[in-house]
DNA sequence: TTGTATGCGTTATCAA
DNA sequence: TTGATAACGCATACAA
């Protein structure tokens, strides 16, 4: 009572080439240790079958999974699914699987209930975090598979880190503010704790210290469009209207200049606008914006590789700080002296 | 020798409540069928031991993978990934991973080889395809798990699909620029096989068609904010320029404004526009777009039940039509009787 | 209601 | 260089 349409196993090419399951394992998985005759043999059986692996099977023996897991905070957003494109390629390379989580989703009663049970050895065989915002109890326990950050990070938790040079990027985008002459910047951040918004933040105090400036005034937004669209009324309530603002996205900076736009002010003639990232989108927008340039794809291949490394050696807590560079575009110009 | 910081088994947690394995099991996966005392106890022995079950196991005896593959044309466009959020959401529900593999990713001149490693059924329990591109023979074989089309569509590849209403949205688009006095409507297209460009195209043909108009003429892009841009060239140097263009997506609708802007034609006064999607960037560019709202995330999550549905009796060619709406913004306006 | 025994498909170990 | 055997961890048929 055989299915006759069942998937060829491994028995099945084994008996057909006239040699042990054993054998076939070793043709497909390491063919150099068989001789030259079983090994032609071999692939003529698989061919004829069309076999395939099981690789449940295999993992279970294997005791790994064949996937890694990435935590994304915002799947819709590009900024990430760019990120998650450079991981993905290098997780190919190496016959791993790439499974998506968007931290959003886990039901926020459950107070990452839902993660949790996602953050194990028998689910996935490392763990990317993209999310600087999840608690650090939730990787810090045995059953939770290796884990490196990128792009964001979160506060206490030990392991590699692929980052952006944040700081350099601010400082830059600030300091082509004080060029142009520049002095009311304001800063634009994404929620107070989150780990880009802190070093970008250092990155602006940096570059208005060394002019002698005192620290810029911030607005908190969420990195979103519809945040800078909303933080356009604040930007026009300040007693002190200012003359620049650096956001810390782009998206922001994009919704900010909308925001304005309605409230009649001109970017850059009004104000002058940096955004950060360099989204496709920033450069197509009807001010063309200044922005900081960082190579998402790149960022998640050094992701993947550290966290293949790191699976081999569990490394210390190393941290890859990855260039960015200024974009210089329409939405800045020198301030004029009224 | 046993490693002392092993993560239990099934058969520790056994071990401790005082039964067998297999009552564990029960325990697990269909508690109603054990005793209230046992399953107390075992639930007790869980918790001590933080037992979690180890899926490959699990999977490797049930013959499942446990995890969904999604096929994206670009894992960078959020257009695609907004769909994947509903996709997850509604796996996750029945505990299944979201796999995602970028089809570009595939070495080109493999044509798909890489791909069709992944489309097995042991590396995935179904596969939802948003790539209209590919290769139907990609999935015409035994072990191609069972696969659902959503959003774009394969030529003669069977199986169920989920679809905007396409021709629809293009209809009302092209009526709502007839109604505003127009009558040289260009369609700026997407790549001219794909399935989305072909019924949109559909729509536009019936609207001019039932207005006693000419088809219109067309004008092939890449679903790109650069083909959008480029696209500007060809609609300036057409003999009777259009007095509005109707866009594929909104990407190239936002490309195309950029690409007119910069040759001195405004939008809507000298030109109208309309895309396509209701991208989220679409309300915010300084000319909110006019555009057809597709429900992406709920077009995601009806992809996964039909998916669902299918894997229990693989059902006929269904196909579910999601509605489509116009949104009516600032890029489209009245033609001006010079 | 619970326990025993077996097998899912593969690969690592050992012996030949 | 190859084959026999056992084991990866779990769920299910069957027996109790």
């Amino acid at each position: 009572m055989k299915d006759p349409v069942a998937t060829p196993r491994i028995h099945d090419v084994a008996r057909l080439a006239g040699v042990s399951p054993a054998t076939v394992s070793r043709v497909l998985s390491n063919p150099s240790i068989v001789s030259e005759r079983t090994r032609a043999a071999v692939e003529k059986a698989v061919e004829e079958t069309g076999y395939t692996i099981n690789l449940t099977a295999r993992n279970l023996r294997q005791q790994q999974v064949g996937a890694v897991l990435a935590l994304v905070p915002n799947l819709a957003n590009p900024f990430f699914s760019e990120i998650l494109a450079g991981i993905s390629e290098t997780l190919r390379a190496e016959g791993l699987s790439l499974l998506v989580l968007d931290t959003r989703q886990t039901d926020p009663g459950a107070a990452g209930r839902g993660l949790q049970a996602y953050l194990n050895r028998s689910r996935a065989d490392g763990v990317i975090v993209l999310d600087g915002s999840l608690d650090r109890s939730l990787f810090e326990h045995a059953a939770c598979p290796p884990v490196v950050q990128a792009c964001e990070w979160i506060d206490g938790l030990h392991g590699p880190r692929v980052l952006a040079d944040n700081q350099t990027g601010a400082r830059l985008a600030v300091e082509h503010l004080l060029a142009l002459g520049h002095r009311r910047i304001l800063h634009l951040t994404g929620p107070a704790s989150n780990s880009l918004s802190v070093s970008r933040a250092a990155g602006v105090a940096e570059a208005l210290e060394a002019a002698g400036l005192p620290p810029a005034p911030r607005i908190e937004g969420a990195f979103s469009l519809g945040s800078g669209h909303t933080a356009s009324a604040g930007v026009l309530s300040l007693p002190e209207r200012p003359t620049a603002v650096f956001c810390d996205n782009d998206e922001m900076a994009i919704g900010l200049m909308a925001g304005l736009r309605a409230a009649k002010i001109r970017t850059p003639e009004d104000i002058s606008i940096v955004g950060f990232d360099n989204i496709e989108m920033s450069a197509y927008v009807s001010v063309p914006l200044t922005t900081v340039r960082q190579k998402r794809a790149h960022l998640g291949r050094r992701a993947a590789e550290m966290l293949l490394a790191h699976r081999e050696t569990p490394s210390p807590d190393t941290e890859i700080i990855l260039p960015v560079e200024l974009v210089i575009r329409d939405s800045t110009t020198a301030l004029r002296k009224d």
